[in-house]
DNA sequence: TTTGTTGTTAAACACTGTTCAATTACATTT
DNA sequence: AAATGTAATTGAACAGTGTTTAACAACAAA
């Protein structure tokens, strides 16, 4: 015995070598740009063999986008040095607009590609684990600034969601290429300076 | 003579129609599936022959979404009717998320996909008409609630950036299906419940 | 050594956007 | 009316795409 074991191994390997060419490629020419032949090629393989690993494409590429909510969510471990609620709600979207603009294409497909939710839709159980997990954290931090006082009069669920889609608004805007001609002055800086401009109204809905 | 002229009109009557049958297959199957064959079949033509039409897809769609312009502008006219910017401002918010939700493929083609800054790109003028028409529409009607006494501290670009951030957000977390599995029981609401939430923060920042 | 399973391959299918030489249609000139 | 020139149209070709599949090789178990 320990044939199947070894060999679920080695599989597990070639697997991974699949996922790291796949994100090689992925990462310099964009999701569309990368076939299942150039993959198949980087790793010296005929392109029929990775659908023994993988169903199609957008597994693949769901696969990927799940390592880049484990990049994210590493990076958003920061804030729980900070103690106050607010600071860490902050925190969050400074880390979560920096992610973006620092890694475009993986935020692209985390949030704006339909690849990944193609995939989730196809699968039976429909539960785009990623996604949710890191709305619950954003809830949580959210709750805790509530508990404090802040954001009264408002809910919970649906602040959240206005509060994510501010920051995702405001990167994908840039990354699909929205602010480079309307805000072609002040293309590096925008997102910034709307991400302060939001936090100066977070902090006045504190009454 | 006139002979030039009619031949113009002729081929501006197959430009259009190319143009309507485009819509038609892009509005049912989305951009990446219409193909520029699908679009000759409709018309009865060649494929080779759309291309004395158009230089490549990306102008076929960078036309479409101008349509798209056109559309969304004729809808914010209603609000010259409301004698008060905030009221005007909230508005042109409500027009634009619930165009957003009506026609999600139109906005994906508008503020989401590649294809129109493409061809924006390869045209060396780099002038995005549409978006910075909008975006100046946008602009005045903070201009005019600032004059009023709102959003007093905060820079009107940036400000304006913000606000179309927030919007799109929305709209495009639900287009891209971010919502459908991490809000799913509220997934038809959920939009207008966060805009609702949006125009109650914007009402507070008058002082 | 035979059997059975699993991994791998090349070829094929039905597509895609785009280019291009050849052809047709037709107004203008001779 | 015939020849010319121009513009529109075509079908084939090119180089790619995701995916399926029949054949084959590798190798552990019987």
């Amino acid at each position: 015995m320990g044939v199947a074991e070894r060999k679920e191994r080695e599989k597990e390997v070639l697997r991974e070598q699949i996922l790291t060419a796949a994100k090689t490629l992925f990462l310099e020419k964009g999701v569309e740009k990368t076939s299942i032949r150039n993959i198949a090629d980087l790793i010296e393989y005929s392109p029929g063999s990775i659908y023994h690993y993988f169903k199609d494409k957008d597994e693949i590429f769901y696969a990927l986008h799940q390592g880049g909510f484990q990049q994210l969510m590493a990076k958003m471990l920061v804030i729980n040095d900070l103690p106050h609620p607010m600071d860490r709600l902050k925190a969050m979207g400074s880390i979560y607009v920096q992610f973006g603009l620092d890694n475009p294409d993986m935020y692209d497909l985390m949030f704006i590609k339909e690849a990944p939710l193609d995939h989730v839709a196809r699968t039976k159980a429909l539960q785009w684990n990623e996604g949710e997990a890191s709305f619950k954290f954003l809830r949580s931090t959210l709750r805790e600034c509530m508990e404090q006082g802040y954001f009264q009069g408002h809910e919970e669920e649906t602040l959240s969601f206005l509060i994510w889609s501010t920051v995702h608004g405001m990167v994908s805007l840039q990354i699909r290429r929205r602010c480079e001609v309307v805000l072609a002055d002040r293309q590096d800086t925008i997102v910034k300076d709307g991400l302060n401009e939001f936090f100066s109204i977070l902090d006045r809905q504190s009454s």
